[in-house]
DNA sequence: GCAACATACTTCGACGCCGAATCTTTCGGC
DNA sequence: GCCGAAAGATTCGGCGTCGAAGTATGTTGC
């Protein structure tokens, strides 16, 4: 071959003797996405330690914005696939950070919203930009056609995986 | 677009009002990524449940069967991009089930080399299979060519991501 | 009215992971 | 040979997550 090999090349050179009916394509493409998503996931932590924001905390940024600055915390566990009792700490954590309020609804007093405040809305932004450069550093190896192309590549896998034959599956 | 939307098009399409500056194919591409990495690890860990082998366990089996059923905990941390601490605690609980055997170096009296049992050969390859057919069954979307195409593509975006963000590249 | 059930969030106990510290063994300079 | 540095595995303390139980509030049926 005239590409490059990297370093899923050698993964898959490496594991072919011990399981021979492994599918180099198949197994390529899925070890690639599991590490990229990986390295993404590593780089979005190094850059957020600058700002003294760990992932997490971006995370739940992230999903109250994707909510315009407001939501429930059960809504928060749903958008971000956790157990809601998970939540509490994580919103208790941005609230000593000043990030975030705590707003006991007028009409069902059960419920207790959580709102972004300024500086949580700066945070967030701040660090998704710096995080967003990456993706288009990563992306930036294809042209603008093939980054279009791999994306609809991915959406057909992906449609796949959503309509499962009997078993339902959780986003 | 012909294309049936997926999850995804409706989350860019949620995304956008909130940041302008996304970019659909580079933003697409990258959550559909993580979608499915996400999507497989969730079948895999329902798959597991029946063969009462929880994910993380079957992980450091075939980390292990990768190395031909015998390797150093340090290189099982490697392999998992795992601290080595975590690695103890692991090895124990496979210790415990019969899976593995702890076997003190007669060379380097510091190492103390972890070997797969049969017990735990017979486990990490039936998990294996099964495992493997939801990879096969995602990527059956495409055609043999398309999937070589796509394990292409993201050859190239991983190779950006394995070299250092300050090494000069040839464009 | 009010009892029974449902809903929303929190608390609690357990588990897995990590970084730092520890203990043992090996290696290298002298 | 001997002593300090390096290497390998483990223990320890802390953190984040989850499932289950708990608390408070809302809703429904009679």
């Amino acid at each position: 071959m005239t590409a490059t090999p990297d370093a899923v090349d050698r993964h898959i050179e490496r594991w072919l003797p011990v399981v021979p009916a492994l599918d180099p394509d198949v197994e390529g493409a899925v070890t690639r996405m599991i590490k990229l998503t990986r390295h993404l996931r590593a780089v979005k932590e190094r850059v957020l330690v600058d700002l003294d924001l760990p992932a997490h905390e971006y995370d739940t940024l992230h999903a109250l914005a994707g909510r315009r600055g407001r939501a429930a915390p059960s809504d928060l566990a749903a958008d971000l696939a956790m157990a809601p009792a998970s939540i509490t700490a994580r919103v208790d954590a941005l609230l000593r950070r000043g990030f975030v309020r705590r707003i006991p609804s007028t009409v069902d007093r059960r419920r207790v919203d959580v709102e972004l405040t300024d500086a949580g809305q700066a945070a967030w932004h701040g660090a998704m930009e710096i995080q967003g450069a990456e993706e288009h550093r990563l992306l930036g190896a294809l042209t603008p056609t093939e980054r279009r192309h791999l994306s609809d590549l991915l959406r057909r896998v992906l449609l796949v995986a959503e309509q499962p034959e009997d078993a339902p599956e959780a986003d």
